[in-house]
DNA sequence: TACCGCTTGTGAACGGATGCACAAAGTTGA
DNA sequence: TCAACTTTGTGCATCCGTTCACAAGCGGTA
């Protein structure tokens, strides 16, 4: 059953809350430990549960169980607590967990206490959207920069932020401390843009292009390639038609081929 | 070493090549067995290991080993067999695989050797990037309609395709046989949407909104999720700082924050 | 205060993916 | 024809992540 006392309770009674308001049971290196040992799935599904609590929270919902978030974030219970756990202990046992603690908590743990300023490259059909996007910044992802090399686009302003040319993108980048660099540009151009960005002091790159990326180790790539999620969910497709096709005739494969004729 | 005979040289000479060009060795019931088999991970990474063959293929190459491949594609050469065999042997040792045949045994996996028609749900900033985004027809994955809530927009052609009022996707879809569905929409529609795609029968979704979609079981839901991205690239630049300020006095947090007064 | 019912947190078992290492198999050159 | 060399395909050990199941802990209640 979901608590909703209602937002405007403020009075905290709950062990655990009153534990984190108190006094830290855990050292700066404990949580550095614990950090460093959260596989990368439980963090992709902490910064789930943390839009679901977000939203939880403007509803005025003050206390959740394990139950009830993991069916809001589609996931086992189970799975959720050793998620949480890597956070650290903050739930209240017969109770469940107070919104606004494991908020803080995650938000902590994913780093999102400092703000990333992000550096969009290649203003075309989709950076345009990027830049756009106004659920970047309203989760403390700012969008500081944009780059792009068509000189007809230097200049104009995007989403409120001028476009700048890519030759000048070491400099814009250091002095707008920009963290986290995006690159929405054609393919053949991806690796070099990469490199810049790089050499630009850039560590942390969200790649659209679809090429795999070379980078030093101390860089992180992620890469959104929708083609081949297309092709995951056709997999998914052709498996199903198999299955279906299971139980005709057998010499026939997948798509009336004749593969014993 | 690459081999780079040139697309011109069309004698076929490797034993795997004559075995699948005489007599398939295996049956559908083994394809079938074989693609239930395979782990999600391994499929897409099968779709990347697409991608670079096609282009090595443009390239007039005609065989490649798996070191190579693995290199080009940013993975182990071992997992990379190991995937490969997945689809079944067609390596010939002592030289590598044959690019041509490799790309139409990964795409008969895949279920490539279908056209998979892409409905879009949305068209605003992103749905209007993803109307006039070249790349998917140009992999097997048409976009065949458009849809949005929009009075005005309906009509209106985006990327050569008139967008349909989202009250018409039944009727549409089944007229145009889509079987992915992409939505676009805020997240606040996101759900209705997808039901109404359920209904109109399609049974791969793509989502870029960034909500939890509860679907029935036989529905393939994907999601796209770019603020999570933004989290986990976030997460390591505070693991990374956190490493950086382990050598620093004791009892300061992540951010300067004393964590032990 | 003492008990009851509920929910957390986690040890342990399990399952799946990864990487190593090598035998098997094919090619090349003598 | 044979031996040396190259590369595949895979058994096996390992690691990581998921799931189960339950003791421990907390709030509520009498
Ligand atoms: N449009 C989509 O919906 C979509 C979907 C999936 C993937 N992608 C990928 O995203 C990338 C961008 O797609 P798009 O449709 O926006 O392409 P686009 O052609 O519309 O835009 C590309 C932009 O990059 C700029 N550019 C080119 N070379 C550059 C360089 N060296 N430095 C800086 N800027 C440069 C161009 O001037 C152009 O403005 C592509 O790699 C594409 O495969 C796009
Ligand atoms: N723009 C981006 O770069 C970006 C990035 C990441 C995620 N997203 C997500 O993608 C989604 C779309 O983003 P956007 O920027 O294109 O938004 P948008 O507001 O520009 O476009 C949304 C479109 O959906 C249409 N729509 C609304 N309700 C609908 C309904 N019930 N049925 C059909 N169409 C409906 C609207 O008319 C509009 O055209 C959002 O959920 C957003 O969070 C966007």
């Amino acid at each position: 059953m979901v608590d909703r006392r209602g937002a405007g309770d403020e009075v905290v009674t709950t062990a655990a809350a009153k534990r984190s308001a108190d006094a830290p049971a855990e050292s700066a290196a404990d949580v550095r430990e614990r950090a460093r040992a959260i596989p990368e799935a439980a963090v992709a599904r902490l910064a789930v549960y943390l839009r679901v609590l977000s939203g939880m929270a403007e509803q005025g919902v003050t206390t959740i169980s394990s139950e009830e978030l993991a069916g809001a974030a589609g996931v086992n219970s189970a799975k959720l607590r050793k998620d949480l756990s890597y956070v650290g202990s903050y739930g209240t046992r017969g109770v469940g967990y107070d919104v606004e603690v494991l908020v803080s908590h995650i938000e902590r743990i994913l780093g999102l206490t400092r703000k990333h300023s992000v550096a969009v490259v290649g203003i075309g059909n989709l950076g345009h959207a990027l830049a756009n996007y106004g659920g970047f910044p309203s989760r403390g992802f700012p969008v500081a920069a944009l780059f792009d090399i068509d000189p007809d686009l230097t200049g104009v302003p995007v989403g409120g932020i001028p476009v700048n040319h890519i030759d000048d993108i070491t400099s814009v980048c250091a002095e707008r401390e920009v963290s986290i660099g995006v690159i929405a540009t054609p393919p053949q151009a991806a690796q070099a843009v990469c490199d810049r960005l790089v050499s630009a002091g850039v560590q942390c790159i969200l790649n659209f292009a679809p090429v795999v990326l070379q980078v030093p180790d101390y860089v992180e790539v992620r890469k959104v390639d929708l083609a081949v999620e297309m092709q995951i969910l056709s997999f998914h497709v052709a498996r199903r038609a198999d299955e279906a096709a299971g139980d005709v005739v057998n010499g026939v494969g997948v798509d009336g081929v004749v593969i014993r004729p």
